[in-house]
DNA sequence: AAAACGGGGGA
DNA sequence: TCCCCAGTTTT
């Protein structure tokens, strides 16, 4: 859906009267010293504008340049930052100063190329700072942008996904203006954060309709693609584990679930916490099992914690008689403790096994 | 490739 | 209360 030449002369054109007419006159956008532009997006990459501005002001005033941050006291950067959260950015930020202090005699270098190899720079910034201060026609792609871009010209891409960084970047690159690139990033930046907003954005007042993949589509509010973090799902897991003289009944687990092929003991998962068996449903397994011999729990209740999924564990323990028949479910079966050993179990299984009833 | 980083703000 | 935010470094 990229724009042919024409198209794309009109978009930028039409991108920065946008800009010009609807931007916030943001401090560090009064700048073009390297310094400033370095920490106001150091301080924003993870801190909104009315949290960040204080700090960026506070900032200055106690570290007008980048040889009075290098001069400072690595505590004192800190305690400035107090409250802002992601305390290495601080840290890089005044290892790179003394870095460039060192190295470059307080000059920063003037490519996005040089600039990434800096500590605490990645992509994102040595762009920002490249075409904010040395107008290094470098596409700057924040989390804005991405949304802009998947909606205009359609890109599911996972914006999270390890390629989406590569595919972005190679078509901002074609769009990117060599006359005013700063302006282009800027703009792209602000439209996203202002117009093109995660949520609801407000189409009616979008100069890019007419050429939106979205807007054509209904499709605003499923774009950009994030893949969805795996939700932590709760499991409550209650474990029954029958023993008669020397043998266990474990059962191998062959459903598409977790520890498939494995075997564990009998279990009975249930929606929440139980910690009485009465509580749980009815189960005829279970009823034959307290009748014929003696129930015990084991005292301790384990949490286990897998990719996507916390299982909360109770084990009991029923003893049965060595002389009574118990009914087993169909893919259940006794086996001597030596068998036990030998077969492949979870390792909470296992841990149980050791700690409670071969110890 | 995935986890860690750390607060604030919103659902 | 939980979930999400955004970029970079570390594992």
């Amino acid at each position: 859906m990229l724009p042919d030449h024409l198209q794309l002369l009109e978009f930028n054109a039409k991108l920065k009267s946008w800009y010009l007419e609807n931007h916030r006159p943001l401090l560090w956008r009064q700048t073009t010293d390297p310094y400033k532009i370095w920490l106001s997006e150091i301080i924003l990459q993870q801190t909104r504008v009315a949290q960040g501005t204080p700090y960026y002001e506070k900032f200055l005033i106690n570290y007008p340049t980048v040889f009075d941050l290098a001069a400072a006291d690595e505590r004192d950067v800190l305690r400035l930052w107090q409250g802002l959260g992601y305390y290495s950015r601080a840290r890089n930020m005044h290892h790179t100063a003394r870095h460039i202090v060192e190295e470059w005699e307080g000059k920063f270098p003037e490519s996005a190329l040089k600039l990434a190899k800096l500590k605490g720079l990645g992509a994102y910034t040595a762009a920002a700072i490249a075409s904010f201060a040395f107008n290094e026609a470098v596409p700057a792609i924040d989390g804005n942008v991405y949304r802009v871009m998947s909606r205009l010209f359609g890109i599911f891409t996972d914006i999270l996904s390890s390629g989406a960084k590569n595919e972005f970047t190679n078509l901002a690159k074609e769009i990117i203006p060599q006359d005013d690139p700063a302006t282009y990033n800027q703009a792209m930046i602000e439209f996203g954060a202002l117009q093109c907003v995660p949520v609801s954005p407000n189409c009616s007042v979008c100069p890019f309709t007419y050429m939106c993949y979205a807007y054509e589509f209904g499709m605003q509010n499923k774009l950009p693609v994030k893949m969805k973090k795996n939700a932590v799902k709760n499991r409550y897991f209650n474990y029954f584990i029958l023993q008669k003289g020397e043998s266990l009944a474990m059962h191998e687990r062959l459903k598409k679930d977790i520890w498939k092929g494995l075997y564990d003991f009998y279990l009975i998962e249930s929606l929440t916490d139980i910690n009485n068996p009465d509580d749980l449903p009815e189960d005829k397994f279970l009823e034959d099992w307290k009748q014929k011999g003696q129930l015990r729990q084991v005292l301790k209740e384990y949490t286990h914690l897998l990719t996507h999924q916390r299982l909360t564990v109770r084990f009991w323990w029923i003893i049965i008689p060595e002389n009574e028949i118990v009914e087993l479910p169909e893919d259940m079966a006794f086996y001597s403790t030596a068998q036990v050993e030998e077969l492949p179990k979870p390792i909470l299984m296992d841990t149980v096994l050791k700690e409670e009833i071969f110890l």
